[in-house]
RNA sequence: GCCGAAGUGGUGGAAUUGGCAGACGCGUCGGACUCAAAAUCCGAUAUGGGCGACCAUGUGCGGGUUCAAGUCCCGCCUUCGGCACCA
């Protein structure tokens, strides 16, 4: 068969009769099932794409064949880096670019045989769709969820751009690899961290991947501790975090970040010198440098003194970088003894070190015991220490419980063209504005040279940049900075089922039926990125009253990645990609999609190795042949009968298939969902070579195994579908049933063992009860022969399988 | 260092709640068809021993629980992923 050509013919008619496009009022319950949208950077899809939206759209075939009504829509994120250093290096616009990239892919995504609703897209960087990403901006902002501040940030010299937390690696730009600087700018944030607490405690609720939950943990690094009051010498007070109030009476000394704001004031004339120069350094430092545990930790003394609030002892003010202005207050009480950075700087720069809690063999003591020296407390376990002491100091007001996190608020400008513009106006005279909605969207000029310079590129666009303020009216200027693409991809799954809306980013009415999404299947490199932001989105927007529902995703799986042949990830550096488009051409595209979900475990995927998709290709060739055959032999004429062994034989293992592929569908386990079909068409092959042809049976068994195959290779099926003379489409049929009653063998094969060794084997009756199986076990020659001199103490039946003799 | 996942034949990978380990493929070997090859069809294939029905050993390593452990418990080893001076 001409692989191509067949495909090519039903993804017309697909198109043609509209098979795929999604009616709100079908009947069947909505299951929204979605895929991570795609990046247009390359026109052509790689194996990467092809391994997360074939399988996943296997699933909503499965699904919408059993019966719901399955939304599976595909949209584009097109704004972001990517097409604009391609421009950069090119000449060509970013928005020409992206465009005719999303063409071409849309094309593609055909060709997978997706069964996606094409009228219901997005496309992130269309006018249509960025206002509504800038209105939901400014809900955020009258909702005090953005604001702006001046703050040191990490910025990518090659991207020029500065960058999220979240996409700093390993101290470099998640992107480029640069390592990152920082630099201290006046940047717009989403108070993600508002929301931390609920991120933290709603995820246990969801059927997530328990890798991403932890990963999303570990990021929000939720920490309970204290912050304590210390005051300085000459008037003045700042706080610290700690989760180690228990040894406050042990603290020695206090460090601030070398960026804390209180280091000017206290810094004593003779220690000046040496306190600018150690900001300077500290400032020069890379992340990369100063993130280093391994590095050794500097500092300098202030001059300044601080009274620790429980004993008033005076203790000197040293700055070191080791200390984090961003985590905290940007200031710590060091207690040498009982914690090993501070034990490290104490031993360095000579500083005084006071055991306070007993227990260990040596200093730094990090564990429980007793607490000591610590007047007033000493002999409380330093556990209950924590609330004595901090409850002592709540009532001088100097202390008082307190939880912070890891997670920093996200930090959304970017300092690059192809994006959002933020939709705020800086008026002299009354300060930043937001732009009023009905003037939505603030749309992005095309004609900016965005050769990077370290500037906003819309700066240099004149007629962007000036506006009147639309409170005085006077002239005034626009925000130059657009927003992270990842703000745009924070809603899109909202706006899918509501794309055309051009009243509202999407209708309340709409969201209660459709969201939220059901299953959500993507790459995992998004755990601490995409799924944080878009939580906090729903949650934030359920608290503005736009949406009735607390998580956007209730089920996620990540699919793994497919390597090069070397077990390596792919890319052209290392030269190792593989890229389908021969196979495609060579065997179709419903052979390579199902060899992709046939040689890799879903969840797991692996090396790329091509040594089975020959099979796929034979077993298609079966199939088809079995059709042939079946067709020829002509349609069963009513009256035939399950008679024979080989009939029955078949029957069971026909029912035994659909049980298994339907579970297996279900927990997206598709390499095992396509052994089974492959064994029933061991047992077709089987039943005709024995010389049977009861062609009620055989075209039960066809029809069914025709459907089962339709999820895994949708033109094909379609294609033998149509031959046996079925009514277009098979998408329209209902996922096979399987027929309990045939999945009962007459006879069951029960295996016996005697202490734990298989000694015999009986068959049995498929109804016989326990008391007869153990009859018939304890009779049998061979068990009888292994119990020689032996008593026997237990007998465990468990029907159908085994027989389990305890002897002495 | 902390958190998470995993380790099964020559190979990709199977094994619902503990219940016949290695499904289904690939590869290899043998057979049928053929003048021959390809394609197709049938069969064998964890390891060691035996002509054989069989016996023994086997899921990273060492212990344990159990009639029964790839699966549960304790202690390690290795690999991969994430976080990492977060006070």
């Amino acid at each position: 068969m001409d692989y191509r050509a067949m495909e090519k013919k039903w993804e017309k008619k697909w198109e043609e009769t509209k098979l795929y496009s999604f009616d709100p009022n079908q009947p069947g319950e909505k299951k929204y099932v979605l895929e991570m949208f795609s990046y247009p950077s390359a026109a052509k899809l790689h194996i990467g794409h092809w391994y997360n939206y074939g399988p996943a759209d296997s699933f909503a075939r499965f699904k919408r064949m059993q019966g719901y009504n399955v939304f599976h829509p595909m949209g584009f994120d097109a704004f972001g880096l990517p097409a604009e250093n391609y421009a950069i290096k090119t000449g060509i616009h970013p928005k020409d670019s992206t465009y005719a990239n999303m063409e071409i892919m849309e094309e593609q995504l055909r060709n997978i045989g997706g069964s996606f609703d094409w009228n219901h897209t997005v496309k992130t960087c269309d006018p249509g769709y960025y206002k509504w990403t800038q209105w939901l901006f400014l809900q955020l902002y009258k909702n005090g969820l953005a604001y702006r501040k001046e703050a040191p940030v990490n910025w990518c010299p090659s991207c020029n751009t500065v960058l999220a937390n979240e996409q700093v690696v390993d101290g470099c730009c998640e992107r480029c690899h640069t390592a990152v600087t920082r630099r201290n700018l006046t940047q717009w944030f989403f108070r993600i961290t508002q929301y931390a607490d609920e991120l933290l405690a709603d995820l246990p609720k969801l059927d997530w991947p328990e890798r991403i939950k932890a990963m999303q943990v570990n990021w929000i690094g939720r920490s309970e501790g204290a912050e304590i009051t210390f005051s300085l010498e000459n008037g003045g007070s700042f706080p610290v975090f700690t989760t180690r109030a228990d040894t406050l009476f042990g603290n020695t000394y206090c460090v601030l970040a070398p960026e804390h704001p209180l280091v000017d004031s206290i810094t004593t004339p003779e220690q000046k010198e040496a306190v600018d120069q150690y900001r300077e350094y500290a400032a020069g430092a890379s992340d990369i440098d100063r993130l280093s545990t391994a590095r050794e930790k500097t500092g300098v003394f202030t001059g300044g003194y601080a009274i620790n609030p429980i004993n008033g002892r005076k203790v000197p003010i040293w700055i070191a970088d080791y200390v984090l202005f961003s985590y905290g207050t940007g200031a710590v009480m060091a207690v040498p003894a009982h914690d090993e950075r501070d034990y490290e700087f104490a031993l360095k720069y000579d500083l005084p070190i006071e055991r306070v809690v007993e227990g260990g063999e040596g200093l730094p003591y990090i564990g429980s015991g007793k607490l000591i020296n610590s007047p007033g407390f000493d002999g409380m376990e330093n556990t209950k220490g924590i609330g004595a002491i901090v409850a002592a100091l709540e009532e001088k007001g100097m202390g008082k419980l307190k939880v912070n996190y890891r997670m920093r608020d996200w930090l959304i400008s970017r300092q690059r063209y192809w994006g959002a513009p933020i939709p705020m106006i800086h008026c002299e005279h009354c300060g930043v504005v937001p732009v009023p909605e009905d003037q939505l969207p603030v749309e992005l000029p095309y004609d900016v040279d965005f050769t990077p310079d370290g500037t906003s590129p819309l700066l240099k666009n004149e007629a962007f940049m000036n506006v009147t303020c639309p409170v005085c009216g006077q002239p005034a200027r626009r925000d130059a900075d657009t927003m992270d693409t990842f703000v745009c991809s924070s809603w899109y799954y909202l706006r899918y089922p509501d794309c055309e809306n051009t009243e509202e980013a999407f209708n309340i009415d709409i969201m209660d039926k459709m969201l939220p999404v059901d299953m959500y299947i993507g790459g995992a490199e998004h755990a601490c990125m995409h799924l944080l932001y878009a939580r906090f989105f729903t949650k934030a927007l359920r608290d503005m009253g736009l949406l009735h529902f607390d998580e956007p995703f209730l089920r996620l799986v990540n699919q793994g990645l497919i390597l090069g042949p070397d077990g390596e990830k792919m890319s052209k550096s290392r030269g190792n990609v593989v890229s389908p488009d021969d196979y495609i051409d060579q065997y179709g595209s419903d052979v390579f999609r199902m060899y992709l979900m046939f040689g890799f475990s879903y969840i797991e995927g692996g090396a790329w190795n091509d040594d089975g998709i020959k099979a796929i290709s034979r077993f298609l060739d079966r199939v088809e042949r079995l059709v042939g055959q079946v067709c020829e032999n002509g349609k069963p004429q009513g009256g035939e009968k399950v008679a024979s062994a080989a009939e029955k034989e078949l029957l069971y293992v026909l029912a035994n298939t659909v049980s298994r592929v339907t579970d297996d569908l279900e927990r997206l386990s598709f390499n095992t969902a396509i052994a089974r079909i492959m064994e029933l068409v061991n047992a077709l092959y089987r039943y005709r070579e024995a010389g049977a042809n009861n062609a009620a049976i055989l075209w039960k068994a066809m029809g069914d195994l025709v459907l089962m195959l339709a999820p895994f290779a949708p033109h094909f099926a379609e294609e033998m579908f149509n031959r046996m003379g079925g009514e277009y489409s098979v998408f329209q049929q209902k996922w096979p049933e399987c027929n309990e009653a045939d999945m009962v063998r007459d006879i069951v094969n029960i295996a016996v063992q005697v202490n734990g060794r298989v000694r015999a084997r009986l068959d049995v009756e498929a109804q016989a009860d326990n008391k007869a199986i153990e009859a018939a076990a304890l009779a049998d020659e061979k068990v009888q022969a292994a119990l020689e001199g032996l008593t026997v103490q237990k007998v465990i039946v468990i029907p159908k399988r085994l027989v389990s003799i305890v002897a002495k």
